[in-house]
DNA sequence: GTTGCGTCCTGGACGC
DNA sequence: TGCGTCCAGGACGCAA
């Protein structure tokens, strides 16, 4: 499931293929998420950008084009074999004859186009929180963020609007690190400051390595993320903690599977 | 405005 | 072997 370091390798890769092309076709497959993809038809491509996970690409008449890959998206350049991929969504023929397709398995992805900066259609981009690797994530707002509200921790996390582009993987690890138990509804400042530094430190690995791949999730290149290997309690209900020992547990918060360990992530 | 829940969606795992 | 059921989860809409 794309999260931001995987949305982040994806830019890194996308952006050469892109920049200052010309969109002269395009297709969509025949629902409205995906309709969006047809309309940058004529525009020039100035910029590939990203917040939090979405992907946003500057159009040369004041719009921009947002990628939601949902949980399966994968961006890729065309293989241009006669056999057709069942879960094609969208594809755009650049003026260089790339084509760039947009594969979504379980459909949750999405592709909007909208004027510049105005994000009202869409919710969660509108009141997303600052990105997580730039100065603007600092632990004081960090910290009146998350007990702004009588959600628990990891609820708030995925919400987008503390910090962005958090995801279940991720929220997993980054509670582990900093021994913050995901039901938790009030931090105090030292959990914050844990917390809000290893959200940067999973975060900046896991680009390193250039994302986790547990199923679906490939780089623009097609090749698979190297972070599912050093992930510490995500999908390991059952093992032994890495700190202490304790075997890790699973349950449902929020209709997501969360893993914790019960001695090293005490609920306050 | 906040919160919680249902819905979308498909492939893999599992049990019978 | 074939069928049915369950599970995974990000974003959004809706009701309370």
């Amino acid at each position: 499931m794309p999260e931001l370091p995987e949305v982040e390798t994806i830019r890194r890769q996308l952006e050469p293929a892109l920049i200052g092309r010309l969109v002269v076709d395009a297709w969509t497959f025949g629902t409205p998420k995906f309709a969006a993809a047809c309309d940058i038809i004529g525009a020039h491509i100035d910029a590939v950008g990203r917040r939090g996970k979405y992907l946003i690409c500057d159009l040369d008449d004041d719009r921009q084009l947002v990628i939601h890959l949902g949980m399966t998206g994968v961006l890729r350049i065309s293989s241009g074999t006669a056999e057709r991929d069942p879960h094609l969504r969208a594809s755009w023929t650049l003026d260089d004859s790339t084509v760039v397709e947009f594969s979504d398995t379980r459909r949750f992805g999405r592709i909007a186009v909208v004027p510049t900066g105005n994000y009202r259609t869409l919710a969660t981009l509108n009141a997303i929180g600052p990105e997580p690797l730039s100065d603007d994530f600092n632990v004081v707002d960090f910290h009146r963020s998350l007990n702004s509200s009588n959600r628990s921790i990891k609820t708030q996390l995925l919400s987008q609007r503390p910090v962005a582009g958090i995801g279940n993987i991720y929220a997993d690890e980054a509670l582990w690190r900093a021994r913050v138990h995901p039901s938790s509804r009030r931090i105090g400042r030292p959990a914050t400051h844990r917390l809000h530094a290893a959200i940067r430190d999973v975060l900046a690995e896991s680009i390193g390595r250039r994302g986790t791949t547990l199923r679906d999730y490939r780089t623009f290149s097609g090749d698979r993320g190297a972070n599912q290997n050093s992930l510490q309690v995500y999908g390991r209900s059952g093992e032994p903690c890495d700190k202490c020992g304790t075997e890790l547990r699973a349950f449902t918060l929020d209709a997501r599977t969360t893993t914790y360990c019960p001695r090293c992530q005490k609920r306050s």
